[in-house]
RNA sequence: GGGCGAAUGGCGGAACUGGUAGACGCGUUGGACUCAAAAUCCAAUAGUAGAAAUACUGUGAGAGUUCGAUUCUCUCUUUGCCCA
């Protein structure tokens, strides 16, 4: 008996996948189309276990959809522009395009040993020449269109990778990449006019009905619609300003009204610019962090103006104008009303200024005199000191009504708000799509010609520079254009804008005209399966949806709006962390252990290890596994086998050396099994009661199979072939016909064949399967089952088993249990009050 | 602080629209083979009591709906993620 030899099949199989570019797809609109996508990596240098883990996904679907005979479309390329290639290639003294090549190279031989079901023929590299002048195209068209624009703005600074950042981009005030503490700076930038889009992209979430929730949640609350008013408020105190309108969600406090708040960079503010104080409390103010959290958390300070606002429903009441550090421009117009006793950061104000603290709003079971202690009251309630809304109940009536009576007095007008600001995509960086944009002597901007793209990157380029690389090249950056000097845009295009479109260069990776082409697109998209991490839920996959629309916008040769059918998020791989004693991470390799307790440095066994807690594989924290010595030891299918094994997909999934071997060691059963079942084959053809046996199982095996492809439960997929395979040991004890247990071990191996498909390619080849190979169709006649074992509960409880005829009828599966003196027993002195009786599953007796 | 999830043996996790809880794997224990070990194979493996048949208890805690709840409802606890 031979042993199964994963490097020769593999090796096999992959060249015969790729001579015969079996995955290679052609547009046929004959044929139903499924495009499976998943999110492609950056080329960082070698593929990492979460690449292995979603790109498996894919594959599994993929290689399913292809046996189901759709035109598959699986795709893979590159997000190859970026920061760190210009990091690593500023260390290691290399051209960032030299370093982006070669890792690129490495990766798809680490890819390509996986064996994945890739159409090859369509890579794709976001930083080749190829790619990037058609999304300066878009850009141009895009600016024509009036969807991007330049603007001078405050932008998130980080001072250590010295480039503007998203806001997305910001975490807990921090640069997401250098971890830096990230500063305000106001610099002249190019925006996309997502903002635009923003009731688009909120509603049509609602269509998106194979997306995880969890994600349309997250991008509702990004886009963050809030259903509000404007309110003019008259001011006081001078001439030249007569009103300042605010927005605000909570029209209904307005009788609570104790002050207004604005923000520094208010319009206003320029009135107040030759006050040293209000200079000074403007500096005060840039130094509180301008998220939302450290606002809501940090101290409130205000600076008072000489002005005062009159409440528009009460002209006698005046209250005082202050700017105050937890307003920002950017939100309604850089300015609110304080109501304290119904907001919490104007309670705070309040209470350090000495302000007026008016309760308007009670709760329910609260008397009319409630006046509001130590905290603001937020709640649901009713609305009590307020005049003509007295009554109303907050917030189903009292806001919708004071807006109508606002509307009505003229005072104000109904508005809807939105959080999402347009996507500032400038990065004053090198190694990144050079916006098409050059600049007169004027500095006034003016689009490239289109017949003069691309505009190439320089290549010889010093990156030991301070600051923009592109704008330290005069050679680059001074151009002549039809007689006439011009200065280029220096600033490239945020990485962001590359991937916000690649899933469409994938329909016509070749088309040299334009990004796409539209039959091709109209064909392949939208996205049918999309697979990445939940990391992306917002940034990525928003910006991706906002792209179509702009590239839609007044272009009706489209028949999709969402990129995105259908999205997966994959979860991460984890391993245990190891410290050594001093407290440096140690990567798994270096860690050993006799017991599984305790563990000790394998360089030194004395020295005690302590084992941390199990975290997503980081360098950082070096427990990582590197696929590729994985790969090396235990082969592809067995790797691919063991990652979906342990956990849902969608869930973190622990690694595990033992159950790696353990998948190892299975594939080896399973081949030794299969030479068994050859062997049976040749024997002479009998029928036997085992046949029946096996039919019914491998028919609900592969009904089961229908059902976890379906659901994406990989894990149970994985479990229902250990089951099958217990199965068929045990039966081949038996006799059986060799008729029925070729055609049903035949489909077993074919339903296998997207987990582990080099595998099972050789099995089928074994038994003389090779092509036109279908997945099968699940049998419903041999799925009936004769005999049921039917549960026998009493009152509830079960205490026996029986076996009957299936279909039995509730009064003659009573008989059988009467005759059955075991289960007789349960009723001896006892009358039947009532029965639940299930078809073939079980019957409920109730007794007294 | 707000939003969305989650909680099942020693561990990862199964259980279709309420209907035999713990599939499958890992680990552990015992056994076979072996001079011995590894590998492999066989058996056991939620808890308690019992030699056993068996009985009772069990899906984070408490209540509720139901003939029947891991599944539905409410309250609470812990925990994860996202936004702050």
């Amino acid at each position: 008996m031979s042993r199964y030899n994963f490097k020769v099949v593999e090796d096999k199989w992959q060249n015969y996948w790729s001579k015969k570019k079996i995955f290679k797809s052609k547009l046929d609109p004959n044929k139903k189309k499924f495009y499976c996508l998943e999110m492609f990596p950056y080329p960082s240098g070698k593929i990492h276990m979460g690449h292995v883990r979603n790109y498996t996904i894919g594959d599994v679907l993929s290689r399913h959809k292809l046996l189901q005979n759709y035109n598959v479309l699986h795709p893979m390329g590159w997000d190859s522009f970026g920061m760190p290639a210009e990091n690593a290639a500023r260390e290691n003294k290399l051209n960032p395009k030299d370093w982006t090549e070669r890792n690129i190279n490495v990766m798809k031989k680490q890819l390509k040993k996986l064996g994945l079901s890739i159409d090859w023929d369509r890579e794709i590299s976001t930083c080749s020449e190829e790619y990037y002048k058609h999304q300066q195209l878009f850009f141009l068209e895009m600016y024509e269109k009036g969807l991007v624009y330049r603007k001078e703005n405050y932008v998130n600074w980080d001072p250590v990778d010295q480039t503007v950042l998203a806001n997305e981009q910001v975490i807990d005030g921090k640069g997401w990449r250098s971890g830096a503490i990230v500063q305000r700076k106001k610099l002249n930038q190019w925006f996309f006019n997502i903002s635009k889009f923003s009731e688009e992209l909120l509603d049509q979430l609602d269509k998106l009905e194979k997306w995880p929730n969890k994600v349309k949640v997250m991008q509702r609350n990004w886009i963050g619609k809030s259903f509000g008013c404007e309110i003019d408020f008259k001011v006081q105190g001078n001439k030249e300003i007569d009103l300042i309108k605010v927005f605000t969600t909570r029209p209904d406090t307005l009788f609570g009204l104790s002050f207004i708040a604005l923000s520094v960079d208010h319009p206003i503010s320029k009135y107040f610019e030759d006050s040293d104080e209000f200079k000074k409390f403007k500096t005060e103010c840039s130094k509180t962090g301008t998220t939302e959290e450290s606002i809501a958390l940090g101290e409130k300070i205000g600076f008072k103006t000489n002005l005062t606002a009159k409440n528009p429903f009460d002209a006698k009441k005046e209250v005082p104008v202050y700017f105050a550090n937890f307003v920002l421009m950017d939100y309604g117009f850089g300015a609110v009303f304080g109501c304290p006793a119904h907001d919490q950061r104007d309670f705070d104000f309040a209470k350090k200024y000495g302000l007026e603290i008016k309760t308007v709003v009670k709760p329910n079971d609260q008397p009319n005199d409630y006046v509001v202690g130590d905290e603001a009251y937020t709640e649901d309630g009713i609305i009590i000191n307020s005049d003509f809304l007295n009554g109303l109940k907050v917030p189903e009536e009292s806001i919708l009504k004071t807006i109508d009576i606002l509307e009505n007095k003229k005072l104000g007008t109904k508005k809807i708000n939105f959080r999402l600001k347009d996507w500032g995509v400038s990065r004053q960086r090198y190694w990144g799509c050079p916006i098409p944009i050059v600049y007169d002597e004027h500095g006034k901007p003016t689009p490239v010609p289109k017949d003069l793209l691309p505009v190439r990157l320089p290549e010889d380029i010093d990156l030991n520079t301070k600051g923009n690389p592109l704008d330290n090249d005069e050679k680059w950056k001074n151009i002549s254009i039809k007689g006439k000097k011009f200065k280029r845009e220096t600033d490239t295009l945020d990485t962001f804008v590359d991937s916000s479109w690649y899933f469409l260069r994938f329909c016509s990776p070749n088309d040299n005209r334009y990004g796409f082409d539209y039959e091709s697109i109209n064909y392949w998209m939208p996205v049918d399966q999309y697979i990445g991490g939940v990391e992306h839920a917002i940034l990525h996959l928003l910006y991706s949806r906002f792209f179509m629309k702009a590239i839609g916008y007044k272009n009706k040769k489209f028949n999709f709006t969402e990129p995105f059918n259908g999205l997966f998020t994959q979860g991460m791989v984890c391993h245990q962390t190891y410290k050594s004693s001093d407290g440096k991470w140690l990567s798994p390799d270096e860690v050993g252990s006799d017991d599984g307790k305790s563990y000790y440095l394998i360089s030194n066994k004395r020295s005690k290890v302590t084992v941390g807690p199990s975290e997503s594989m980081s360098k950082s924290k070096k427990n990582t596994i590197d696929p590729e010595s994985i790969i090396e030891k235990f082969g592809a299918d067995a790797v691919k086998l063991f990652i979906l094994s342990d956990s849902p997909p969608e869930k973190d999934v622990q690694w595990s050396e033992q159950g790696m071997v353990a998948s190892f060691k299975f594939l080896q059963k399973l081949w030794i099994l299969h030479e068994k079942i050859k062997s049976k084959l040749n024997e002479k053809n009998f029928t036997s009661s085992a046949d029946q046996k096996i039919e019914k199982f491998i028919n609900e095996t592969i009904s089961k199979f229908n059902h976890n492809l379906e659901k994406f439960n990989y894990n149970v997929l994985i479990a229902n072939i250990y089951e099958t395979y217990n199965f068929l040991t045990e039966i081949l004890k038996n006799n059986v016909s060799s008729n029925v247990l070729f055609n049903n071990y035949k489909n077993f191996l074919i339903i296998i064949s997207p987990i582990i498909p080099h595998f099972a390619s050789e099995c089928l080849e074994n038994l003389g399967i090779k092509e036109n190979i279908k997945w099968p169709e699940v049998d419903k006649k041999k799925l009936n089952k004769e005999k049921i074992n039917f549960v026998i509960q009493f009152n509830g409880k079960k205490k026996a088993n029986i076996e009957a005829k299936a279909n039995i009828l509730e009064q003659d599966l009573l008989e059988e249990i009467y005759s059955d003196k075991k289960i007789n027993k349960f009723l001896e002195g006892k009358k039947i009050i009532k029965c639940f009786f299930v078809k073939n599953r079980l019957i409920n007796i109730l007794t007294k």
